[in-house]
DNA sequence: CGCGTTTGACCGGCGC
DNA sequence: GCGCCGGTCAAACGCG
């Protein structure tokens, strides 16, 4: 299949090269990138690789942006006749339409359907599990569950920043490394980055500090276990992300002017578009230098093949636009 | 009150 | 055809 051949590679550069060398990046974490068969498909194994090589990796990841910036009316037909077809829980009734009514009813357009499994293109993200990375889009967990083979229960995580978004993110320890977590995201976000807090409330229980060791991530299948204390918390990452940023709004502002513009126009491009920015950033624990460790990847989801393209920018900067549609 | 998490049940794909 | 297992739903609950 072709579609299988879509912009893996101009992913896969795209998430090793995208480190601005002056950078805020540095703070990343070590990062595996590679390509993993699944299920016969292509799955993007990402992690944060290696901080070193970034001259032009930023460059490149402007190249990679460039068409997303420029023809935010580009979607790929596939994906904009997905979206179409979605119910869009906006118009008619969210979700619960689909309630337990007649069992589910399995349409087409139900992401669940047909094209379940090995059908579906997911990029796999490792990322370490004390690097507390995360995501600029509200995560809400629907789902845990233990999954065979692993120790570690895997987390089930929807966008919450759109009802009809059908973009949903796996996460687990890996089981090979406890250290690190394996977050797999699925489908894309069909909306900008989120503009506003989505929610005060919520991301309570992340709040405190649940079982601190990651140890914790004992076989307790039964669920009680918390998944990786770091990923689940991007809400209340970003909470916490936002009052960093309104700190310090005024000291860094202008340094991140460059980043600034790139999100600036991201979110114009992708108002329409499926471009959306995933950001990765150390939060907690470490803050390390959390004023200026932007970091993180986005991705820009082809659903012609439910093809991702990751690219980076800085945490900043996707701040700014968070905060400036919060502001509206 | 709104939103996120927890958790058990259910559904459906997939392998045998 | 059957059973396993992954993925999703949704009620209950907690927190700000």
């Amino acid at each position: 299949m072709d579609v299988d051949n879509w912009d893996l590679q101009a992913v896969v550069r795209g998430c090793c090269l995208t480190r601005p060398s002056t950078d805020p990046f540095s703070s990343f974490p070590p990062l595996l990138l590679k390509e993993e068969q699944v299920d016969g498909e292509k799955d993007i194994l990402f992690g944060f690789p290696d901080i070193m090589d970034t001259e032009k990796s930023f460059h490149e990841l402007e190249e990679l942006c460039k068409p997303f910036f420029l023809k935010p009316q580009q979607q790929p037909l596939e994906q904009q006749q997905q979206q179409q077809s979605l119910p869009s829980p906006q118009q008619g009734n969210p979700s619960q339409q689909q309630r337990r009514l007649p069992q589910r009813p399995v349409t087409n357009s139900n992401p669940r359907s047909k094209r379940r499994k090995n059908q579906q293109k997911r990029a796999v993200c490792h990322v370490p599990a004390d690097g507390l990375p995360s995501d600029m889009w509200a995560w809400r967990k629907y789902g845990q569950k233990p999954i065979k083979g692993s120790p570690y229960p895997r987390g089930y995580y929807r966008c919450s920043s759109s009802k009809g978004c059908l973009a949903r993110k796996q996460v687990e320890r890996s089981r090979t490394d406890p250290a690190m977590l394996v977050v797999t995201y699925t489908a894309e976000h069909n909306h900008p980055l989120p503009t506003h807090r989505n929610s005060l409330a919520g991301s309570t229980r992340q709040k405190q500090p649940p079982p601190p060791s990651p140890t914790a991530t004992s076989p307790s299948a039964s669920g009680s276990d918390r998944m990786p204390p770091s990923i689940p918390q991007s809400s209340s990452v970003k909470d916490k992300l936002l009052r960093q940023r309104k700190g310090m709004e005024e000291e860094e502002e202008d340094e991140e002017g460059e980043e600034m513009l790139m999100v600036e126009d991201m979110e114009m491009a992708g108002e329409e578009d499926v471009v959306f920015l995933g950001l990765e950033r150390l939060v907690e624990g470490t803050d390390v230098g959390a004023a200026n460790s932007p970091a993180l990847s986005g991705f820009y989801a082809d659903e012609g093949g439910l093809a991702e393209h990751f690219f980076a920018s800085t945490w900043l900067a996707t701040n700014n636009a968070a905060a400036a549609a919060g502001g509206s």
